[in-house]
DNA sequence: TTAGTTGCAAAAGGTTTGCCGTTTT
DNA sequence: AAAACGGCAAACCTTTTGCAACTAA
């Protein structure tokens, strides 16, 4: 048979799709819980795999830490994290600039950026 | 008292530099042991943090996968890697350009690339 | 009805830590 | 001799898996 719509399904997507920056499944179960209070971390795994599949969702996966999950779908872009509060910036209009990083007969088909600083709220810019 | 000269840490430096690629945890310990056979994993990962404080070493951790090591001491460069033969090309040249993505009033301090696809030998060219 | 799902607990994989005996200085 | 250090095993954390009970269709 096919693939079942169940409440938790529907609460993993509902806080991935209502929170406005990459979760951790370990924050995705937090929040899911609160729509379907015995959702189990299992479950939570589970299904992000399920969504991965389908590419429903995306994982951004910053160095050092835990895999964080989005809604997928969104056009190619990047992230600029604050290192005072956190906070995690999409940063779109990637180059393609790239290509020139590599030698003759490499052929580039991917690259992952992250950024690190301060945002603007934190340096007290306006 | 002051830090210790000990077989271990030397042999974990030896492997370090006599590799071309960064080596993961695992790989440290297995390459020492020829020298050290009684070294011990616990003991690799405490002397790879002492060398991290010291920056003797540095870290390369590739989206998703475990920490991979260097010696440290580099010029600014990033890695390609090859997903066929999966080998790490270093690359270097890497812009400034990244400043123009960040809004104003952000400030870029830092920043982490990565570069995947098919290498020469791997797509046949020369 | 029944195959996909879920919860729970156990397992796994990688890294860290406590304890105590060993070694460098 | 003393402070570092190393080996072993246990502890940790995050993610995965086995299994019996549950539930959407």
């Amino acid at each position: 048979m096919s693939e079942r719509n169940t409440r938790q399904k529907a609460a993993v997507m509902e806080v991935l799709e209502g929170f406005p920056t990459p979760l951790a499944a370990a924050q995705i179960l937090a929040r899911a819980r609160q729509i379907v209070p015995t959702i189990s971390l299992a479950t939570v795994y589970r299904i992000l795999k399920g969504l991965l599949e389908k590419e429903a969702i995306a994982v951004v996966q910053l160095p050092g830490e835990v895999p964080l999950y989005e809604p997928g779908g969104k056009s190619h872009h990047h992230y600029f994290r604050c290192r005072q509060c956190g906070f995690m910036y999409e940063v779109s209009g990637c180059m393609k600039l790239l290509k020139g990083l590599v030698p003759r007969g490499f052929k580039l088909e991917d690259h992952e950026l992250f950024l690190f600083g301060t945002c603007s709220s934190c340096t007290g810019s306006r």
